[in-house]
DNA sequence: GCTTGCCCTGACGTTTACGTAAGGGGTATA
DNA sequence: TATACCCCTTACGTAAACGTCAGGGCAAGC
């Protein structure tokens, strides 16, 4: 699975960082002549400089710079989320970086898209695969919970947490950042 | 993701090793007195022995000994199979145990079963999540997928890898191990 | 009695995906 | 002009999940 790391706290607090936009044009999310510095992104999607850096490494972004310093587009930001998306059904980065690549080329000839065509459906079904496991974990645990709330009805009621706790999870979701259009296929 | 290294393919072969059981009574998967060999459970899960005293040294498994031999009870199996799961569907190690204690933990007392039980609810709302991150990816490859075969019919229909391939996969999935009862939640 | 095949226990090596300084520079604000 | 906050590159450090010897033991078959 993804290792995860601690990261440090201040990357999730947004007020830690001025994101006012300089110019009020270029705010909409939407506009395609947007552009984005590293650090929004980083607190947009809850990850570490350093982490994007990497990516870019490992040829998996390839931000403009500014100078020294890497102006990302609405693309990029589109990519950025692939690629998280990518890892949290477990990708491996350059498993990741494969499928950006065969995105990209268009141009590779027809031999190659039909590489492309037959790798995607690999995927795909690898995919599927992964779903019925995680219908088969959810159920596993959906049981232990059945179990477990009899036991403690029986025993000790009062202990008995209410699910409404995940309220404010699904709430959290709701009011996070909105899912920008992908620009990627176009 | 889960990291993924290259297994002696040897371990992938049946017929690599004689995996005829000594007595014809012990044969049978549902009788809880089988017993497997490391090695038995190696091959029918494709997994290293390696990899299994590793779990055992992780606090995952804990099979009997016959002297300095390892013997596995159809429980220590059904917590393998578990464990495969749990890595599949992108737990860590360390995960997986603490889900696995907390199926152990009967005796925890009412305390102890409380607090499982909102584990197990987090759980299952990281895979509910994890759920539709795949579906996502499925759906943005199929897109893909669309686009591709439109760009190959138009260009080189000849090439267009037919879908039959994945009959294999689906036979092969249906031929393979049978899933034998799982004993750890009673 | 020797080889073959399986088992064991250390213990060091490896890959992935970053973390964490270290050292240096630009700009704005007090 | 000092401080704060942002950016950069280079480089060493690290946790997870095993791989891969090295060294040794027990049982079967030739």
């Amino acid at each position: 699975m993804p290792i995860e790391y601690s990261r440090p706290e201040r990357y999730n607090d947004a007020r830690y960082h001025d994101l006012r936009p300089a110019d009020p044009r270029r705010t909409d999310l939407r506009r395609p002549e947007r552009s984005f510095t590293i650090r929004q992104l980083c607190v947009e999607f809850s990850v570490t400089p350093r982490a994007l850096r990497f990516y870019e490494d490992k040829g998996l972004l390839f931000p403009a710079r500014d100078g020294m310093n890497r102006v990302y587009s609405t693309r990029d930001r589109a990519r950025l989320q692939l690629i998280l998306r990518g890892k949290r059904v477990g990708f491996s980065l350059s498993e990741i970086r494969e499928i950006l690549d065969l995105y990209d080329e268009k141009d590779g000839g027809a031999v190659q898209a039909a590489r492309s065509l037959k790798k995607f459906r690999e995927r795909i079904e690898a995919l599927k695969q992964q779903r019925e496991d995680i219908e088969g974990a959810i159920q596993n645990l959906e049981e232990g919970c059945v179990r477990l709330e009899r036991q403690l009805t029986e025993s000790r009621p009062d202990l008995l947490p209410r699910a409404e706790a995940y309220d404010s999870v699904l709430r959290a979701r709701l009011d996070g950042p909105a899912d920008p259009t992908l620009v990627l296929s176009k």
